[in-house]
DNA sequence: CTAATATATGAATATATGTTCATAGATTGA
DNA sequence: TCAATCTATGAACATATATTCATATATTAG
C-alpha cells in the first residue's frame, strides 16, 4: 500500500464523534502557517517566474541576460524580480550599470528541485 | 558556504559571452515543465485549500466534516474541492448522503510536508 | 410521498495578478 | 555635457481567482 492509499486509513465523518474531530483539529494547520505557506507556494505558483527562478538555481545573471534567456520583456522581468525582492527569495548585487540577480532561499531551492523531480518523472 | 550563497559562484551577464548564454539555456526549463511545475504549486498557494489539504493528509473526511472544521462555507469547499479533484490530487469516495475525500497525490503530499517542515523551523 | 440532509453547481462579484506601455533614474562612454 | 545603456517603476488593462448566493441533485428518514 502505498502513502496515497494510506491516507484511507482513518474515515472522518460526523460530529458526534468527538475524537474524530480532535484528530482533525491536531492535523489543521493555523490560519497563520496556511498564509506563510501559501505565500512560498504562491512564489512558485507561476510559469514565468519559474523560468527566471530555474536561471538563478545556481548562477548569478544580470537582468538583460535574463530577457535574452526567457523571452520576457525587460518590465515584465523587472517586476517579477521585485516581486522576489520583496519576499526575501533573491538577493541583488548592483555593479556599474548592472544588477546581478541570485536565488537566495533554500526552502525555494529545495522546493523547486523537488517539483521539477516530480513532473519531471513520475 | 551554504547553498544559497554557492549561486554566487558563477555570474553571467552579457551576449557576448557565448558560453555562458548556453550554460543557462542549459538550466532553464521549457515552456511546458513551467507550466506543469506551476500547476501543481498552484494548487498550495491559497491558504483555504492548504487547510483543507492539511486535513486530507492522513484522514479521509466527508465534506460537513471539513465544513466545522475549517469553518468556510459548505459552497466555497465543495469549489475548492472540484478544483482539487480536476487536477486528480483528492480521490472521493460516495457512501450514502457522504462523499469521504482524502488526498492522493504522493508529490503534493511531499510538498506540503516540505514546505510545512521550513515554515515552522528556520 | 414528503421533508430533511448532504453535496454540487452556475452566476455574480470583488479582489488579485501578470503583462504592457510609457517613462524615470542611474551609470557609462564619447 | 550629451547620448546611450541598463534597470526600475507607476498606471492601465485583461485575465484569473476565491467566495457568496441561490439553486439543483441525490439520498435517507419519517
Amino acid at each position: 500500500m502505498n502513502d496515497a492509499q494510506a491516507a484511507q486509513d482513518i474515515t472522518v465523518c460526523g460530529d458526534d464523534d468527538i475524537a474524530e474531530q480532535e484528530a482533525l483539529q491536531d492535523v489543521l494547520i493555523d490560519p497563520q502557517t496556511a498564509n506563510r505557506l501559501a505565500e512560498i507556494f504562491k512564489a512558485l505558483s507561476d510559469p514565468s517566474r519559474l523560468r527566471l527562478i530555474s536561471l538563478l538555481m545556481d548562477h548569478e545573471v544580470c537582468v538583460h541576460s535574463l530577457e535574452t534567456a526567457v523571452g520576457m520583456s525587460q518590465s515584465a522581468i523587472s517586476h517579477q524580480l521585485r516581486y522576489l525582492r520583496q519576499l526575501n527569495l533573491v538577493r541583488f548585487r548592483k555593479e556599474g550599470r548592472h544588477v546581478y540577480y541570485a536565488l537566495d532561499d533554500d526552502h525555494v531551492r529545495e522546493l523547486f528541485a523537488q517539483g521539477l523531480l516530480h513532473v519531471e518523472h513520475g
